[in-house]
DNA sequence: CGCGCTACATACGGTTGCGTATGGTCATGC
DNA sequence: GCATGACCATACGCAACCGTATGTAGCGCG
C-alpha cells in the first residue's frame, strides 16, 4: 500500500506537512504524478482534504515540495556518503550498491525516480531540474572514472553508459524485476572500470 | 503537436479507426497513457466523441488497439530488419541504429516505449507484455553476443547491459536530449562486442 | 425515390478531482 | 472560563472526462 502513516494507535494525532508530504511520495513512487491526487492521499491517511488545504496552498505546491524532497533526500545523500572511501574504485562501487538498495521513508528510491523521469517528459521545469541531477551525477562519475585513471573522453563515455544503464535498471524495476538486476549492473561497473 | 492527422486538405474525410490509433500511440508518446483521452483526441482530430464511439468501443479498447499496433508495428519488426545482415556484429549495430533512430508514422518510437513503460509500472497486463517483449529481445541480444564468440554468462550479462542502457536512453530521450546520446550508446555496442 | 447503412454531432447523466468557504473541536495561554 | 489559533470536516461550484442515447447528413443501391 503506499501512505498509511500512524494509524498504528487507535492514538490518532495530527498529521503533519511532513506526512502529507511522505504519502504524496509513496503515491508517485508507485502510481506515478498522475496518482498523486489531494483527495486520495487524504483517504489513505484517514482525513479530509480540508486537512491538506490546511498544511498546503494547493497541489502544485505540493508537487513542489516533492521535488524539494526528493533532491534534497533522495539525492544529495548519495554522492556524500562514499566521500569517505579511500579510491575511486571502492567509491564507484559503493555508490552503485547505494543507488540499487536506497529507500528513504521506506520508499524504493528507484521507483521515485522513474515515475520522476516520465514526470519530466511532460513537464519542463522537473526536466529542468532533473537535468541538473543528471549533469552533477554525470560529472561526478566522470571524475572518478578518470581518477581512476580514463582518458577524459573515455571517462565521460563510460560515465554515460553507467548512468544510462542505471536509469533503464531504474525503469525495470516498476514492472520487469528480473530485468532490474542488480549484480548485472554490479557487473557493468567492473566493466567500466576497465 | 500530438495529433494532426488530415486536415492538410479542406477536402475533409471520414476518419479511420487507424486514424484514431495513430493519433492515440502520438498522444501517448508525448503525454503517457493520462493524456490519452477520448475528447482530448477527438478535439485534436477536428471531430466529436460520436466518432471515437463509432470506431471503438470505449477507451480500454483503444489502449489494448494501442499495444497491439506498438506491438506489430514498433517492435517486431526491429529484428527482422537485421536479419539479412552476415555477420553479429553487423547486425547488433544495424539493429542498434536502428532501435535509436525507428519512428513510426512519424512518433518517435523511443518516447512511446518509455511511455508504455511507465505505463507497466501500473498495470499489470501492460507489465506482462512488455516482460514478453523484454524476453524476446535479450534472448535475440544473447544469441548475438554469443554467436560472435562469447560465453553464455557473459552472453547474457552483456545483453542486459545493453537493453538496460537502451531503456535509460529511451527515458532519457523525454527530458535530457543531450544525456540521450546515441554515439555514446553506439559506443557501448562495441564494448560490449569485446 | 426512398431505404438503409456509415460516420459522425449533440445532449445528457454520472464520476472524479480541484479549490474555497465555512463551521466545528480541542488544547493552550492568560 | 474564555479567547485564540491549529487542525480538520463538510458542503459547494466548477471543470474534465466517460459512456450512452438519440438525431442526422450523405451515399450506395435497387
Amino acid at each position: 500500500m503506499a501512505g498509511t502513516v500512524p494509524q498504528t494507535k487507535g492514538e490518532t494525532r495530527d498529521l503533519t506537512r511532513e506526512d502529507w508530504l511522505i504519502a504524496a511520495v509513496a503515491a508517485l513512487a508507485d502510481g506515478g504524478v498522475d496518482a498523486v491526487r489531494v483527495e486520495r492521499l487524504a483517504k489513505s491517511l484517514g482525513v479530509s482534504k480540508g486537512s491538506f488545504y490546511w498544511h498546503f496552498k494547493d497541489r502544485p505546491q505540493l508537487l513542489a515540495a516533492i521535488l524539494d524532497l526528493w533532491d534534497a533526500d533522495f539525492t544529495q545523500q548519495l554522492i556524500d556518503n562514499a566521500a569517505g572511501l579511500a579510491t575511486p574504485q571502492l567509491r564507484l562501487r559503493h555508490l552503485a550498491r547505494d543507488a540499487l538498495a536506497r529507500t528513504v521513508y521506506g520508499i524504493d528510491s528507484a521507483r521515485a525516480e522513474a515515475a520522476i523521469q516520465s514526470w519530466a517528459a511532460t513537464n519542463v521545469q522537473v526536466a529542468e531540474r532533473l537535468r541538473a541531477v543528471d549533469a552533477a551525477r554525470l560529472a561526478y562519475l566522470e571524475r572518478e572514472l578518470a581518477a581512476a585513471g580514463q582518458q577524459p573522453d573515455k571517462a565521460r563515455a563510460r560515465a554515460k553508459m553507467l548512468y544510462l544503464a542505471l536509469l533503464g535498471l531504474y525503469a525495470a524495476r516498476g514492472y520487469n524485476p528480473e530485468l532490474a538486476d542488480d549484480s548485472a549492473y554490479l557487473a557493468l561497473v567492473e566493466l567500466a572500470l576497465q
